[in-house]
DNA sequence: TTGTATGCGTTATCAA
DNA sequence: TTGATAACGCATACAA
């Protein structure tokens, strides 16, 4: 292949003056300009990013660590998560490394991912709620930015994060449902090790005893995000004896699986059992019944965060996290009593 | 950030004395090692694999292109290759890296994309049909697999390519109607650009030339892989004079938005409109009624492409394609006539 | 405007 | 068993 050294030769000119073309300086007189640029075309040159990143210490790109655990990354959600970063990488002219960071892993070594392939930063995708290894990173000065994976309240202040608003969307869902005269409101919650599992959780809890409604353990019940264990804790929830008027589902594919526990059993949506989701995945609009769910700008959120993590290379800087709002949208799956 | 300089002169001995530590020499004393080894913990070093690849002339990454073009990306059924992908380059220790290939910017530069970022080798996702941009690296000896996009018959025979019998299992789907007594067939298509696509309405078209029945332009429809689609050219189908009785969609999602139009219009899958999809995603299962469909093997083709192009850097050898079986999974969105 | 020397971190080769 | 030297491709600093 190719290198500098060879597009000289060709040139009739000292590699250097190659490299100077090639970073666009100025001094260089136009003739020999083009002779170079002729070169290389000709030979079909392109840059070596391991010799510019050995010398000067960046290679332009970052690395995204990605949950594989399970069945997290094939999801609709993470996709549209990933289309964000895909998509200012592109603007800023970043690669993208990809390290799928496996949970029988256990722990993720940031550091060795950051240091071996000597990314100019990090972007780590929604990562357990307890980890000690990114207080590692933080130490050491690792740009990194945490998308989808911020515990509201409980976190690391100088971990800068980009998420939506978890606590306050759960519980803007739970109050339309109390607000529509719910009262029996159960709750299929997403993984516990998952932060925004977490706050959900928390943002239903708090808006039931906001309301004076004490919770019910029976009604809560723990999935893993996925249409499956909807349907299966929604079958769960429909076998007790008091049985809820009302499920906020953690996410949607939860909620859709969930219609179909119901509609199954023969009951309605949302005549019998009033149904709220969280995501506003594509297909909610199309489920039956469209879906009431909480709307987060998912492919904003990856946009951001990337955009963060490169000004923050770029700049040297401390970004500030970002909370990025949620809003409720109302479609037909819930009934008003 | 430490080197192998660093190591060294903390152990007390010569930087090539690191080196073979960390290459797993034999030739290196069991206590020089250990000291070695203690260094190398006590400062985080960790390889840097530019000076790796600059040196050795290569990288232990590959590229993997994939198409963003519009929906594509956020296909469940491109996450599942992706995990097979991920999963093959883990156990080999591979990097990855992603090249979003938008649609937008027209042709492709795989070589430079190889070129620059020095991969081992290119995972090339569905490309576009029609792309010279392959034939370039083909002669320049790029490593290089296309995975989901091989156009049976019409291909370089020098590409190496994974991919699913699409035309065979479009032939099996559009014979389970015809054996079910339906003669009025539809197909809503893929896109023609995609090769899978034009591969399935192939299959389509042959199978009914095969039993006699000719096709007709009007039952011919072209959507874009997305349910939403899928929705709109059914309503289109069921506007029709003479309404099929049985529709062969490109893809799952469109089948099911295929569905969601005809239980729209008040009528019934399977009652009045049989219905059969391609790929057998997650969800096929759990729609309503449960899709009878085309299953193919995603994950395994993703894991396969992959160590076929792995073993092809490694061994240097000319790999033969692979053409994945696919299989019909009968459910019940067919009724027979 | 252009060219020469140097070093980034690593490994291959040869010498001790 | 260990160490010294050169080379990979590039860009910075300096010299011509």
């Amino acid at each position: 292949m190719a290198s500098q050294r060879d597009v000289a030769k060709k040139a009739g000119v000292s590699f250097m003056t190659v490299s100077r073309v090639i970073n666009k300086k100025i001094n260089v007189d136009e003739n020999t300009r083009q002779k170079v640029l002729k070169a290389i075309r000709e030979l079909g040159y392109y840059p070596n990013v391991l010799g510019r990143g050995l010398n000067r210490n960046k290679t332009e790109a970052i690395g995204v660590v990605i949950p594989t655990c399970s069945h997290l990354f094939s999801t609709q959600y993470y996709l549209e998560l990933l289309r964000g970063v895909e998509q200012y990488c592109a603007i800023a002219g970043y690669g993208m490394l990809l390290y799928p960071a496996r949970d029988d892993s256990g722990m993720i070594d940031y550091q060795k991912l950051y240091q071996e392939r000597r990314v100019d930063g990090m972007l780590i995708i929604a990562p357990p709620v307890k980890d000690d290894q990114l207080k590692i990173i933080v130490k050491k000065k690792v740009p990194f930015v945490v998308l989808d994976g911020h515990q509201a309240g409980s976190s690391d202040k100088r971990i800068v994060f980009v998420d939506a608003d978890n606590r306050g969307g759960a519980s803007e869902a739970v109050q339309y449902l109390i607000d529509q005269g719910h009262k029996k409101i159960a709750h299929i919650a997403g993984w516990k090790t998952v932060a925004n599992g977490r706050d959900r959780l928390f943002g239903y809890k708090s808006t039931l005893k906001k309301n004076g409604i004490s919770h019910k353990d029976d009604y809560i019940r723990e999935g893993d995000f996925t249409e499956i264990t909807g349907y299966y804790k929604m079958k769960d929830l429909l076998g007790l004896k008091d049985r809820p008027t009302a499920v906020f589902a953690a996410n949607d594919l939860m909620a859709i699986g969930a219609i179909r526990a119901v509609q199954e059993t023969g009951l309605g949506v949302p005549g019998d059992i009033s149904i709220v989701g969280f995501d506003d995945i594509p297909s909610a609009k199309y489920s039956n019944p469209p879906l009431t769910t909480v709307h987060q700008m998912t492919f904003q959120m990856g946009f951001e965060a990337v955009k963060l993590l490169i000004e923050n290379i770029l700049q040297d800087k401390w970004a500030e996290s970002r909370v990025m709002e949620t809003k409720l949208v109302v479609r037909e799956s819930v009934k008003s009593l």
